[in-house]
DNA sequence: CTGATACCCTGTACCAGCTACAGGGTCAAG
DNA sequence: CTTGACCCTGTAGCTGGTACAGGGTATCAG
C-alpha cells in the first residue's frame, strides 16, 4: 500500500508518517520505480503500535525503547514494565501538580468581587505579588506542559 | 538596573528576559551609551507578574491579554475573570484527561504476569491493538501536552 | 596602562512532535 | 491531452524558552 492508504488505515497524517521515518521510528520502506513508498502489514502493525502509545501520551523516546520488543518478543518484558511504570508515575505526578494549580487558580478567582473595575480586583493584585503561594515546580518528570502546540480545531 | 540584576530580582533567566522583549511581553527599556538595557521598578513589577502567571501555567498569549490591565486598571475586570475561568477550565479538563489515561495505563500494566517473556506479556499485545479503549481526545483546550520540552536537571 | 574577568550585545540554532507549504513529479480517468 | 489526486523532497512554523558563537564593555588588580 502507498503512504496515503497507510495513513487512512492508521488514522495518521501522511506528514506524520514521513516524520516518523525521518526520526527512525518507522523503518524506511521499499520504493516503487516512481520513488513512492510501499508499505506492508508489518508497517501497519508498527505504526498502529506507535499511535496507540502516543494516544497514551508516551514520548517518542519511550516508544523507541518499546519498539524492539514488538519485533523480538522473546526478551524479558521487565523493561516494558519499567517504562510503563515510569510513565504512569509521570502521569500521576502531573495530575497532582495540576490539582494544586487548580486550587491556586480558584482561590485567585475567588478574590474578584464581580463588577468592580480592575483596580479593586484582587486577581491582578494577587498576580502581581512576587513570591506568594507558588508551588516550587519539582519537575522530575517530563509531563509538565499545560498548553498545547495547537490542535487545528476547524 | 541592568539585565542581570533584573534577572536576579525576578529569578528569571537573562535569555528569557530578552526573549520576552522580543515577543512583545516586556517593553524595550532605555539603553545606556554602551547599548546596555536599563530597567526600573516598573519592569520588575511587570516581569514578576509575567513569571507568576507562567508559574500558574498560563500561556504567553493569555498573559498578553492580562498585561494591559496591569498598566490601566480602570477597565472592568470582566475580561480578567474570563481568561482566568477559561484557564481553570483548561486545567480541569487536562486533569480529567490524565485521570482517564492513568486508568488505562494501570489496566494495561496489570496485564503483565511478571517474569515471563514479552511474547506472553499482555502489555505489548494491548499496545499493538488498533482502536481499543483509547479515549477520543476531545481537545478544546490547549492543555494537552504530557511531556515537557526538558528541564535542565543535569 | 594592561590584563583578567564578569558582564553585556546580536544573531542563530536547538528541543518535542508534529503541521504546512512550496515547488516539483507521477498516474489514471475522461 | 488535460485535469486532478496523489506522491516526492526540503524547509519553515508552532510554544517557551535555552544555549551557543563571536563580539563589545566595565571594572578591578597589579
Amino acid at each position: 500500500m502507498r503512504i496515503g492508504q497507510l495513513a487512512a488505515a492508521t488514522e495518521t497524517n501522511v506528514e506524520t508518517i514521513r516524520y516518523y521515518e525521518r526520526v527512525g521510528l518507522l523503518l524506511s520502506p521499499d520504493r516503487t520505480v516512481a520513488n513512492y513508498r510501499m508499505y506492508g502489514e508489518r508497517h501497519v502493525r508498527r505504526l498502529s503500535f506507535i499511535r496507540h502509545c502516543r494516544h497514551l501520551d508516551m514520548s517518542l523516546d519511550e516508544i523507541r525503547v518499546l519498539l524492539p520488543f514488538l519485533d523480538a518478543p522473546h526478551r524479558a518484558c521487565e523493561e516494558v514494565n519499567t517504562i510503563l511504570d515510569m510513565h504512569i508515575g509521570h502521569v500521576s505526578q502531573r495530575i497532582h501538580e495540576l490539582r494544586q494549580l487548580e486550587v491556586q487558580l480558584k482561590s485567585l478567582r475567588a478574590q474578584c468581587t464581580e463588577g468592580g473595575d480592575a483596580a479593586r480586583c484582587g486577581i491582578l493584585a494577587g498576580l502581581a505579588q512576587c513570591g506568594s503561594s507558588v508551588s516550587p515546580r519539582l519537575n522530575s518528570s517530563h509531563l509538565t506542559q499545560v498548553h498545547k502546540a495547537r490542535e487545528s480545531s476547524d
